[in-house]
DNA sequence: CATGAATGAGAATTCATTCAT
DNA sequence: TATGAATGAATTCTCATTCAT
């Protein structure tokens, strides 16, 4: 019965584990693979070199395995997507447009977490060299999001406020409406994240853009 | 049209040090700024690596003489923006639909160029390393292209064909969707660039999105 | 005599971290610090670079570590002045000439030392490098001896036989009129170190010298 | 009737190999041997290093060249002890002591000359490596001016003021007396000359002790 | 099983010296 | 004759990975 993956599970095997996945997390994404040393990941979790090598083979394989885990991070994105759309009650193009203009907000927020900006340029900077793993991040993150989006989006177009033939396109449109200007900026300038003010804006601009091209 | 102007000054010193560097970019976009040795740079440019480092003093004088220099990269983007929209004939909302469909796909072209591609990633990777290269890249790059585009759309702001009040933001507008769902993706998949029926139907949606949006 | 107290802890590192030091000193002293390589040291030691490295972070760290440590040589010297002094038994100017003959002698012998030379050599070598490790080395050694021997005076002129007003002056004249020929002269010629019948005749005619210029 | 060494000759050549003495000089005094490369020769002296190495076939045969050079420095402190020796005229022993204080502070003077210093630092430095240099500058430099001393005592020997049976050691007392302590000192601390108060101090205190030592 | 040491290679950088132009 | 380039080795330091205890 206990078929769930050991939820508190803690040999102290278990414990070293995830303490080095969690040190190496933090330091892959501050200083890049490359820039990473199998010593100080050892250190920085309190075991031996040993240790880390017995669980994860290789420094790639440490890598893949963290990446790999860190695409649960975007089930946070959807999550947020989701609810977002979840509170919009929306009978109306104007109200549409506030509610997607929370939408876009929210988003825009999840996207523009540190350590989302980080995992993105980790995984770009990488792209080559593990062109398996930059393929599995995009989809269980950005895409799945303009899925997601795109679900949240078809009961408008059935309810006939939007008009849209191909809702996969207009998602990702919505989504970069409201993300890209942001995210392709912080991708560059990682100390300088635009602050409320500026996202707002940007929210709602994108939704009223959105609405003007997509609203019946 | 790729005639650069064969500086007259060719002494051996001057061949040389254009030999480095164009090797030294082949690998830094291929391999990253750690992942490519001065050995290899040396070597791959048939010179010795005393001359590497009289001529460019240290690895991160060569990286920053090379980023520099390829901001220049940048005027060809900027270059094709202007000529395609200065191909455009447009004086009805339909006759703009189609050129900026005709802009969104030029744009998208150079965007996805290889070679922009990796210089793109190679930036993004540095970027916490050496933040004002990824602060120049991104002025003279993607923040100059939507200036361009604004620019280019002014017109058709004051002709009346399109209404908009915040011009630059309008741009960034139709450069992202035209670029964005594209671009994002060719960070993460560098092999599986779009192909020419793909970007059509990109350049097309986002014309004619951009043109419900904002259009008169 | 030369019984280094032997440690307690003898683990295999702090075994290992004797050997590098010992092997170090000796290399530094023969070739100098810039003379001196770090794969030399581990080889000599017969352990990897990577055991100095860890152990010494640095070889500017190596090299303070061992510096900082000779400095106990100095203790030897102060000993021998000590002790030198402690053997003389003189009520009268004659006997404290006599004494103080034996003292000179004793004194000298130990600034003759080979490695006492050496050392000096090397500190005087790097004293614009560090400068640091210099004072610390000046105020450990030569100085130390100079206040050494003013304490050792102290009596005799309390006792009237020597009649004195800067002690600490004294002392000066006293030790370089016993070292200073001797021990220049050393300092260039390295190879060819005054036996025993010219360090008879420096120290006497030193305590000659001081006698008639201090005494009552 | 030319047989002089061409006081002013110059050609090009000589003038350059002048040009590579002066400066390399320079950097051998202020970095060392092994802290001096021939490109800096070369660069600070503005010539090639095919002319540096076609005028003094080796880095070591630059800096023997040079070493045996500046023993001529020597002769400038020869000269400050002869004339300060010269300016005294002492019949009875106050006016020996006076007059015995004026040379010493002279003699210290020069010898505390940061140039003076640095060259004693480089050459014991380098008295394991180039034994032959370290010996010809020792006679050219300290041990000649004890010899410039004893010379200049012995006529205060012969009019009986003074008695002394050993004048060579004689001189040594009086020149130790005067310059070791600061020598010393100066030796290990560079950067820390002692002031004029400081010198004339050690001066007057070297007459007093060679007087009370020596005097009739 | 975990600690320290070892291995073996590789990176950045510098040097003394020599060749070609 | 002088300049830049080349050579070839050395130096400091770091890394990923593997033994031995």
């Amino acid at each position: 019965m206990n078929a769930l993956p050991e939820p508190a599970s803690s040999s102290r095997t278990e414990q070293k584990r995830r303490a080095i996945l969690a040190e190496a997390t933090t330091l892959f994404l501050r200083n890049g693979y490359r820039g990473t040393s199998m010593d100080e990941v050892a250190s920085a979790a309190a075991v031996s070199k040993q240790t880390v090598y017995k669980q994860f083979t290789d420094k790639e394989g440490l890598f893949r395995e963290i990446i790999a885990g860190v695409a649960q991070n975007a089930d946070a994105i959807v999550e947020t997507i989701r609810s977002a759309f979840g509170a919009v009650r929306a009978a109306t193009r104007e109200e549409l447009e506030t509610g997607l203009a929370s939408v876009a907000r929210a988003y825009l927020d999840a996207v523009l977490e540190p350590q989302v900006l980080s995992l993105r340029r980790l995984i770009i900077a990488e792209a080559e060299q593990f062109p398996d793993l930059a393929e599995s991040y995009f989809r269980a993150a950005p895409s799945r999001g303009i899925d997601t989006t795109a679900a949240c989006l078809a009961p408008y177009v059935e309810s006939g406020i939007l008009v849209v033939t191909d809702v996969q396109l207009a998602a990702a449109h919505f989504a970069y409406l409201a993300l890209a200007v942001a995210q392709d900026r912080a991708l560059f300038l990682p100390s300088r994240l635009p602050g409320a003010k500026e996202r707002k804006r940007l929210a709602t601009a994108a939704a009223r853009a959105f609405i003007a091209a997509y609203a019946a």
